[in-house]
DNA sequence: CCCAAATCTAACGAATTGTAACAACCGCGA
DNA sequence: TCGCGGTTGTTACAATTCGTTAGATTTGGG
């Protein structure tokens, strides 16, 4: 189990520094960036478990990074903003935002926020071996998947990596470089295809229409997102 | 589906009704309770969504009552408290406490509030993710656009991305360097004519007429607007 | 009405992704 | 050891996405 990842997108360097000098004693381990654009880059190779944002950015419009942080990745957003109007925190948290803090803050109430989320998001995974998705079942012991019929199909070793993959993380991007992180880890450099025919195989399994997947789509020049309602037992 | 139930525990009577007034405005429903006693013995018969508690009660230990519910409960507590200092914020946190409101605050602000923890707790469908509009249905979680006779036809990152600008801005001019930012953003700064294609192709899969787009108006030397009638849900 | 600028869109092509087919590999029983 | 069935990466080619190009069309000023 590794320490959570904490991304900072700040413009200024003496806050990114002061946050990530307390998140880091806190046990966190911490990315900083300093424009929206970085921040973007990394996000395909990276997946935060909480994500800082300052709203006042040089070179991107905060509140819609945000909001497209929350929908299309429904990942933990925190704003931290010189902007105190009410109004402002209404519409942050409404954006998506999972909360706001004002500048200026104390660190230590920084962690306890962050930790407070944590507490929410890890008391959910999977407490079993099996998970339940739009009418298929996935035993990962017994490497069986079945539908809603009750019929069986067995399931490979490398096919449940990914399955279990999508399954963890429901309804989020999740980029290709994520994915070979997450997989063949040391694997093949060079080619990543291989990637590409195991979701392939995997589509085949739960009978995804070529033309049309309900299940697994694919994100052009990003990654695949898994929608399904998920639950684990 | 029922609206959420709001505990507000509070010994102030005054605050109690501003806070039910406005959830209740806000959909919630609500229970009041003055004392720490009434509440516990109304979580017997009731599971709150979200409890409010102000820390100073009049029979009981705030702190205590708050570590119980988030513990043992795994209740969803939201703090609301006149003690302002970090260190009161940090400890609420961290005895469980999943959001600290510091008095006087604004109704508005906690409703937003509300509204976040929720969001996140039932893992449920993101709100906000299909918007209907003349006839018209975009499901922006699984890139599918369905037009009244119930036909689907399915549209690309790329193409999601103007449509989804245009519905959170319906009736508005939106320049052409508003898009540009919104969406490429790094992209080339020379060609634009990118910006073109993606909204010509996004109007072929609305069936515009080209001598007559009814949905996307182009307006000369300055940007697009988008007309209809948008509702997200 | 004429023209330059702005916009539309068909067509092309580079990059990305899908998948069938093949081959390497592994475990297992005869 | 051999052969068989199953798994998985690789290859090759098909399909898709999406920016670019270029020529047609529209717009609004003079």
């Amino acid at each position: 189990m590794t320490a959570p990842l904490v991304t900072i997108l700040d413009d200024e360097p003496a806050i990114r520094s002061m946050l990530a000098d307390a998140l880091t004693e806190a046990g966190f381990r911490t990315m900083s960036f300093g424009r929206a654009t970085e921040f973007e880059a990394a996000l395909k190779t990276a997946t935060p478990d909480v994500c800082l944002v300052d709203l006042s950015l040089p070179d991107k419009d905060g509140l819609t990074l945000v909001h497209r942080l929350a929908l299309e990745q429904g990942a933990t957003v925190i704003i931290i903003s010189g902007r105190a109007q009410v109004q402002d925190r209404v519409t942050g948290l409404e954006l998506g935002a999972d909360d706001y803090i004002i500048k200026p803050f104390d660190p230590a109430e920084v962690v306890a926020r962050i930790r407070a989320r944590l507490r929410r998001g890890q008391s959910q995974p999977q407490s079993g071996n099996t998970a339940r998705f739009n009418g298929w079942t996935a035993h990962f012991d017994s490497y069986i998947l079945e539908n809603e019929a009750g019929e069986e199909t067995p399931f490979s070793h490398a096919e449940g990596e990914v399955l279990r993959l999508f399954l963890e993380r429901p309804k989020r991007l999740i980029s290709r470089a994520v994915m070979q992180e997450t997989l063949g880890g040391a694997a093949g450099e060079s080619f990543d295809r291989a990637m590409d025919v195991r979701i392939s195989r995997l589509r085949t399994k739960l009978r995804e229409d070529p033309k049309n997947p309900r299940l697994i789509k694919t994100i052009y020049g990003a990654g695949y997102i898994f929608l399904g309602d998920v639950s684990w037992s």
